[in-house]
DNA sequence: ATCTTTCATTCGATATAGTGAATGGCATTC
DNA sequence: GAATGCCATTCACTATATCGAATGAAAGAT
């Protein structure tokens, strides 16, 4: 399978050699196995050569490693550092973790703090996971289309979006048990009363998502408090409960960010 | 302050917008708010139309992001997924984990995993913290000068590099007690002998270092296990015990390695 | 052990990414 | 309210990054 998002990315920009570095790392990223040049040269669809000398220069800045003995090439340890500077200056992720670790614990359910990128893509930020012996679980850096689940709805709500502009991405979206688009546009207006999204098994079959909103600006939000746990542990009341905590939280989140 | 290593790394590289790239995410990194592009153009020496298409390459691969109000810039969301896949595809770091985990709680200090990439610099790819209302703490994705501390010790203990040949780098750390070199000589034939390495007060004061290194070929060691705590919580007994039980963790996460 | 295939790497020709001066827009100052 | 300064952005020229064939080295097959 080829990237296609490189073709047209290499094409049109001034910076040809970026598109393909972050092309490789995101192949590297998603390889289970360190990859010599010619398999990601062939999978990308790049002329070794140059596929070369973009890995090189990769190593020398220590985003990709090297084994000198096999010739393999995996994600360096600069992105860990990266990734900590984000995390570091983030002021969504420093303030929606106490937040996120009070729910947690409160309502005994994992809680995240995503970024809302566009249409495309959420990114967890923040992660506060509630105790008990089973818990659902991910990490900082996972990513989800934005318009699934309980996230979906809420940027779907609260971004203004007509409805019906949406519906391209919605139909590629999948789903343990889809809703059909009528009665997700029900519920993406039930969200828009109510203040939070709730996905009850639509997602993942068994498992309950609510989300609100966090603006930065004013105008479509750009994070989100997320909150997930096994449906039979949450009945329609402590869905009730929650969803106003998820909101009271999201709205001291907004206040604070909006204070700086 | 001009970043040097940039002129040097794009001068001789095939792809010098990349190590442009890099430093771009490195200055962000260390920012403490987004810039703007002419703060970053003057601060890395690029010219601006230059690093405006960089930039928009970036923002692009959403290693970047942009606020458009502002066009203030700053480390975008893509290196946090990055991260996230380059630490479940670590296998020293899954190793480790548990390791660090049952160290970090049987003598109630920190644990670190660390990546040696060379004599430059060290990171952090796995902590674990022990009980306790006060604890020393990092996080993953921190990096260390190679030869600082009990894992400078290891590194020039059990890496076959001629002692003299890392004075020119010992010089130039920053030591809260910088031991003269002679005694560092001494220790390191001491870490030689005994397995694991100790800095007790040299690094920082009052916070003992302790480090025994992991081999994922033979040759040098390409990690380390480290343990932190304040030197007051650690008398010469435990810190004998303590020793012990890193070569013994760093020992198994070795043989583990050696396995796949 | 020899042949074949696959790989990483080098090198010269050329399309193109980088440059720097020029433009237009925004905000702060007088 | 005008003017000044800074900033982001565009554009045409040229140094150079990219390409593709050729080389050498290392597995894998026979």
């Amino acid at each position: 399978m080829k990237d296609r998002s490189l073709d047209t990315a290499v094409k049109d920009s001034k910076a040809p050699a970026i598109a393909r570095a972050a092309a490789i790392l995101r192949l590297l990223g998603h390889s289970e196995v360190p990859m010599g040049l010619q398999p990601i040269a062939r999978e990308l669809g790049l002329v070794p050569s140059t596929c070369l000398y973009v890995l090189r220069a990769l190593v020398e800045e220590e985003l990709v490693s090297l084994d000198p003995a096999t010739k393999r090439y995996s994600l360096g340890s600069g992105v860990l550092s990266l990734a900590r500077h984000r995390l570091q200056r983030d002021p969504f992720a420093s303030l929606a973790q106490p937040v996120l670790a009070d729910l947690a614990s409160r309502f005994a359910v994992t809680c995240i703090g995503v970024e809302i990128s566009g249409l495309e893509r959420i990114t967890a930020v923040a992660v506060a996971e509630g105790p008990g012996n089973f818990r659902l679980s991910t990490e900082v850096g996972s990513r989800f289309p934005a318009l699934l689940s309980a996230t979906g709805r809420c940027i779907a709500a609260f971004g203004d979006h007509a409805l019906e502009r949406l519906r391209p991405r919605f139909e590629k979206l999948r789903w343990d048990n889809p809703p059909d688009f009528a009665l997700w546009s029900e519920q993406v207006l039930e969200t828009r009363a109510q203040g939070y999204a709730a996905d009850v098994g639509h997602y993942i079959a068994g498992v309950t998502v609510m989300a609100a909103p966090v603006y930065r600006t004013s105008e479509s939000p750009s994070h989100a408090l997320v909150a997930l746990a096994l449906s039979r542990t949450l009945d329609e009341e402590a869905r009730l409960r929650l969803g106003k905590a998820l909101v009271e939280g999201a709205q001291t989140v907004t206040r604070q960010l909006g204070n700086m």
